[in-house]
DNA sequence: ACAGTTTAGTTGACAGGTCAACGAAAAAGT
DNA sequence: ACTTTTTCGTTGACCTGTCAACTAAACTGT
């Protein structure tokens, strides 16, 4: 397979290699396809489905609201969501009897078979991602991380 | 605004963030907000269009597989963002003598006359985003998201 | 007690983006 | 020359994620 792009290409090849919100789209792409590829290999969860369920695993009993809040996902996503997973049977929803506008979610077994079978393959995955920078590295990256992130939330600025 | 989670958030609040991924997936949706809003606000460009006439600007006549393979979207996004940009009379398409397949493409005045108009606070922007690290944590950055892409790619190993 | 406000969650409509199939043209193989 | 394969671009179906509107429940202040 031919990848190489027209004779002018490299005028612009390099400048676009250091666009800071280029690289982190195209990165972002690929992590999620990855992501995406190993779930449906390994029990056929989609990628909200497994962020839902790795709150689930964390917090016993959550409601739709904390997790929408806690990674940052579109309540009405989340909602969508839940809703999928209780009709796979894999999460179960109990009403509160303190309040009555929401439930409160948590695993079913079947859910957590799901997820334990998923889980191996996601965190190695994830500790191969650590594992190719060193310590410094790490520390340097998520420190880059939090400072375009508020530059983001800095948007009137221009 | 309370912003608190339950009690047992602490438990999973610091892992979550140090994962890669997810935090690369937030500040990715952070960018892309910042740069939808940036564009609306100067001349009403969506984010695809504006990466095309970035294409468009450097390459005097490409084609739409050429736009594609450089930005690594996909063909068919490009093909309807191509087509948007004609109806908006922003790119004109003339087709290529060598190969009746494709059509080579390329800003209209008034699309060059968009383009500057946004140009400058995409730049801005771009800059502050570079500005808020230094000369070595630039670096590091890059070397890092080279890295994570590397393992992105090799997928079968999960 | 009760009007006004806030919060939880659902829903509909829609934009952004992907995937697969396709027709037309070009390139490669025989 | 002609069949086969590849490439270019378009299209339709579909999925993901966002936004805004809405209902119901809970909270707030009087």
């Amino acid at each position: 397979m031919d990848t190489s792009l027209s004779p002018q290409a490299g005028q612009l090849e390099r400048p676009l290699e250091q666009r800071v919100s280029y690289r982190l789209a195209r990165l972002h792409v690929k992590l999620n396809a990855q992501a995406t590829r190993i779930l449906r290999r390994h029990g056929g969860l989609t990628l909200v489905q497994w962020r839902v369920l790795v709150m689930l695993n964390a917090f016993t009993e959550t409601t739709v609201g904390q997790v929408a809040r806690m990674t940052r996902f579109d309540k009405a996503l989340i909602s969508r969501t839940v809703k999928s997973l209780v009709r796979a049977g894999l999460v179960k929803a109990r009403s509160d009897d303190l309040d009555q506008r929401q439930q409160l979610l948590s695993m079913t077994e079947s859910g957590v078979r799901v997820f334990n079978a998923a889980a191996p393959h996601m965190y190695a995955r994830q500790d191969a991602l650590l594992d190719s920078m060193d310590a410094t590295q790490r520390e340097v990256l998520f420190d880059a991380l939090d400072r375009l992130e508020d530059v983001a939330d800095r948007v009137d600025a221009f």
